[in-house]
DNA sequence: ACAAAAGTGTTCGTCGTACACCCATGG
DNA sequence: CCATGGGTGTACGACGAACACTTTTGT
């Protein structure tokens, strides 16, 4: 077995969390410091990432990134772009970045997005915080477009694949589900119409179960059927908005 | 200038072609003979490919593969999947074919696909010849993964983006526009109603010309407009079949 | 009793669908 | 004049969009 790594080529991803207040993006300091601690020569964000190995598939090396900071097991992984632009790294700072690391410059990453509710990932390490992907800081390399054509990606895929149910908790309310829509698609929707097209749809199905607020009116929970969704042959939007 | 090529990355491209009778993949042969011209040890095809450079980005080396080929300057390049699975290579003849080249076990490659009107490709060479989708040859490696892979992905773009009229003749009649939508969606349309609905499209424009066919009725022609069809903000389905 | 979020129905217009015949031309 | 593919219209039902008030609970 081979375990040498291959120079040039990395694995990045896109970690996606749904809050009551949208669409978040997890991401990781990037400092150095030549001199003193005081004066960083870099101090931005970064997605995570690492490079390929060839003997683990892309999909194994996206996994462990997404395990290791999120300590979770169970995911929905979207592979969505490679990018391989020999011109990727072109500022100063990313270049002493990459020499001060010994790496070479890298010319490839495959790319990959996680989605889930932000609220299921705890942060131990003060390196990685959440921001709201309307509101990102300074990103290193190309990060800024790999966030934005994962969530392009995202908006598209949300319309036509059941992603939507891996950002929510597994038994939802339909005003979450409907938020969940809003904060992807940025848009807002109407409230009786959405619950009458999402009652038509037969993989939702409603729970004898209710969620008691915090000094409201209780409110009726659904889970999505992934094996109903399986069975339905003709494949139309999962919801209809 | 780094000249290298990568070691276990390469690019490889799906070619489709559409003609009246329907899609057709443009396939490369494989032969390897180990003892006399008779008995090739391996003959069979495979999409084309290459080593990915250093030196060039992905999307340069996918159009040199297809330019060298097709002879053709004006296309439309999708980049749809990576593989990069460390047991890529599984079959005796696929282990062979690599030895026999020289070449490291390939362990991943960017994959893309092109699309044009298949009578736009002259084969000047023996070793290249169209194979329906829907009758292809026995393949090596993973490519048969690949091209259905990369028939998939057009079925859910084409609906989305403006690819079919990269699939026709730059001008069309409605005619072969519906033919265009029948052979990537493998369904039947009612000729009727697509007219209908492809009118009310802006970005399709009627021309002052008909082609005169062969003892028929002559065919109105229409033209795509790509620059309306940029200048419409709320992006619908192409054609809303 | 009130604050806060959950939940509910109707009307109207548009769009999708099903369906069968006439038209223009070249040979 | 006939064979061939090009081109057209209507009726019906389904679905999407717009829109405002009642219900249930905790405090």
């Amino acid at each position: 077995m081979d375990f040498r790594k291959l120079d040039n080529v990395s694995v990045n991803c896109v970690i996606f969390g749904l809050g009551p207040e949208g669409l978040y993006v997890l991401l990781q300091k990037r400092t150095l410091n030549m001199f003193r601690k005081e004066y960083p020569v870099i101090d931005d964000w970064v997605i995570t990432g690492e490079r390929a190995f060839t003997n683990k598939t892309l999909e194994e090396s996206a996994n462990s990134i997404f395990k290791s900071i999120t300590n979770l097991n169970e995911f929905n992984r979207v592979q969505f772009h490679t990018y391989g632009n020999t011109s990727r790294i072109k500022t100063d700072k990313d270049l002493l970045w990459t020499k001060s690391k010994g790496l070479k410059a890298q010319s490839m990453t495959i790319a990959y997005y996680f989605v889930q509710p932000k609220k299921n990932i705890q942060l131990t390490d003060d390196d990685f915080k959440w921001f709201p992907v309307k509101a990102l800081p300074e990103l290193g390399f190309d990060h800024k477009k790999i966030i934005d054509d994962a969530q392009e990606d995202l908006k598209q895929k949300i319309m036509v694949e059941p992603i939507i149910f891996d950002l929510i908790s597994h038994k939802f309310t339909l005003n979450e589900l409907q938020i969940a829509f809003e904060s992807v698609l940025n848009i807002e929707i109407d409230n009786r119409n959405f619950r009458k097209k999402v009652l038509k749809k037969i993989y939702i199905v409603p729970l004898n179960e209710t969620r008691k607020g915090n000094a409201k009116k209780p409110s009726k929970l659904y889970v999505f059927s992934r094996d109903v969704y399986n069975k339905v042959t003709e494949k139309d939007l999962i919801i209809n908005i």
